[in-house]
DNA sequence: CGATGTCATGACACCGATGTCACAAAGCGT
DNA sequence: ACGCTTTGTGACATCGGTGTCATGACATCG
């Protein structure tokens, strides 16, 4: 591979000449430029990103460590990639800014974390991201203080920056157009209850029946998918069973995701309950290919994942620029509702007929 | 950050020891030996790769590039991305082999290569592979000849080695099973004609029909997937119209993917036909959120993502090694079928008694 | 017209590792 | 005891760029 002296040589000019041209920092007389320039293309220089930085001590690298690539260690799960979105959303202001971004992948195994920060530290990245594949805590590796780190989907309990999804908004707004669509009686079922989205997800199912002025009823929440693969289906046909066995029925069933849905659809069905006449049903997640196929389309929240990404990136490039944090809060980021077909709004009529009579 | 001449000063030893103690490369006396370690252990010390690099032209970097992360300019697109379990497969065959994957993101954009590949260069990366999001045939910037290059996924005109998912034969075998499970009448849903996936599966569909003797009725095979997003649907209902009212109409539909499967099955339902009693259905790309949950579950044919990339990295280590390549065939890789239960194999009671009629 | 400033360029040191060579001390065979 | 190998260590050059400083040719200004 030819260097910078080639260049030079080839050109009749000094190395630094060469280097002028290249980087601009410096004017360069109008023939020597273009000589220069002449010599590069002839002989497919490309500067090396090692020599540039020892001298300037900065890499332009950022890296990323994800288990979103390779998801699970059983290529079969059923779970989406959403995560990759966020991804997405950070290389994308990440190569906005001129830097490069370098994701390694944990193949799942949260073991090959540290080697794999050792091998960035090597490179000595400028600033670290890590992507969790859903809302966690995590207990990253010690890292030298110098190194900024941005954590997303997931946060530490020693205060690093992180940027989190608004599972609490999120579910409080999609319940709140539930209501507002008529709906009194809202079943939920849940993921699983050592989730972190859960917890804050259930939150925001009460806070929106509370703000509208419906008593929680806890028989209308139950956990309705498996830590352990398998056994969920049988978990969700009890779960089904329970709430439709109760006194008073929901008029809608809230799922922990679209995929949950996309099963409720199917079990319901064989059981001959039309969706959404006789039951409405709303996921969330947004995983597109689930919710828009489906018939109807799936009333659901997205997961702003991509959002997530960019935030995450603008907040370590700041960190890199060493603008002082505002707030070592983690950065919240909601979704918008997606709102199809699946949920009715027939029973907006009910409710304003009966609110109607009430008020008469 | 610490350098080799703050460890050597530390311990009390020459910078040259102290790289014998990391490399291994001569012996070290015990005491020199324990004295650095605790040094580096005590400064953080990060050996630098560039500096590393510069000495020894070898960066132990892959580079990769795809618009896997982000599929699309618009997230709405309801493809999946089980392209990037080809970025996974790479991903564990080239950390295995103990170098550095670097990837990087088209954006969806492809005037966004050219610049990646210039970064690549320019970190002096030691090989590279070119994944694309579906089968088809790509034309790359060209490339300075001593870096090797692998395109997953896709192919070019002048014979850059390439691993290619095998559709033609997924086709075939997936219809030669549905034959044996006793159909007669196949109808093919096809997937755009422009792409190469159809024309092979097409090939691989009627040799499938061939070698059971089967005539080939050109009015069974349909493409239902347009380009253009939107008319989708249109199309799809059209195609199934027309099966359904040919004078015999196919006892089973083959759909270009998953997806499209998916669609089949909300299509039928509101016509009334039930799945897979009155219409056995498969898929292709055996996209497991949507094959597995759907009710019942999709009879498909794998796309070997996984694989396809494991034997791109190899095929490139291979390349670096500077190996003489044994064919510059591309490597085809092939999936298995995975067997549900939406095909009925009912039938092969039929076909046994009229194949045992006819040989009586 | 001399002082000052800008333009255009080159010489040289330096970034942080490692390869080469040199060299002393110890071990070993005869 | 003498050569020879092996062990353990350091001095120094080198990889390919860039920062610093020096230099000569002009242009500008008071």
């Amino acid at each position: 591979m030819a260097t910078i002296y080639d260049v030079a040589k080839r050109a009749g000019v000094s190395p630094k000449t060469v280097s002028r041209v290249l980087n601009g920092d410096a004017p360069v007389g109008r023939e020597t430029r273009t000589a220069v320039e002449q010599a590069i293309a002839d002989l497919g220089y490309v500067p090396s990103n090692a020599a540039r930085m020892m001298r300037s001590n900065r890499s332009g690298l950022i890296g990323l460590i994800t288990g979103a690539i390779s998801q699970s260690p059983h290529i079969d799960e059923p779970k989406g990639l959403p995560d990759l979105y966020i991804v997405q959303g950070v290389q994308s202001t990440i190569a906005q800014s001129g830097k490069t971004l370098m994701i390694a992948d944990t193949g799942g195994r949260f073991d090959r974390v540290a080697p794999l920060l050792q091998t960035f530290l090597q490179h000595r990245v400028e600033g670290l991201i890590y992507v969790a594949d859903y809302h966690q805590e995590v207990a990253l590796p010690h890292l030298p203080k110098d190194s900024p780190l941005v954590l997303a989907n997931c946060f530490d309990r020693i205060g690093t920056p992180a940027v989190l999804p608004d599972d609490r908004k999120g579910q409080q707004m999609l319940v709140e157009r539930i209501i507002k669509a008529g709906h009194q009686r809202i079943g939920y079922l849940t993921l699983p209850r050592n989730m972190c989205a859960t917890k804050l997800r259930t939150e925001g199912y009460k806070a929106a029946l509370a703000s509208a002025g419906i008593a929680f009823d806890p028989s209308l929440v139950l956990p309705a998918y498996a830590e352990s693969q398998g056994q969920n289906s049988q978990l969700l046909w009890d779960a089904i069973d329970r709430l439709l066995s109760l006194d008073v029925p929901p008029t809608v069933l809230c799922c922990g995701n679209d995929e949950m849905a996309m099963r409720v659809y199917g079990i319901l069905r064989t059981r001959g309950i039309r969706v959404p006449e006789e039951m409405s049903i709303a996921g969330y997640d947004n995983h597109v290919s689930i919710a828009k196929t489906l018939f109807p389309p799936l009333s659901t929240v997205g997961l702003p994942y991509a959002a997530m990404g960019v935030r995450a990136a603008e907040r370590l490039l700041s960190l890199i620029d060493g603008e002082t944090p505002q707030s070592s809060d983690p950065t919240l980021v909601s979704g918008p509702i997606s709102w199809r077909s699946s949920v009715t709004e027939q029973s907006t009529l009910h409710y304003l007929k009966s609110k109607g009579r009430t008020t008469q």
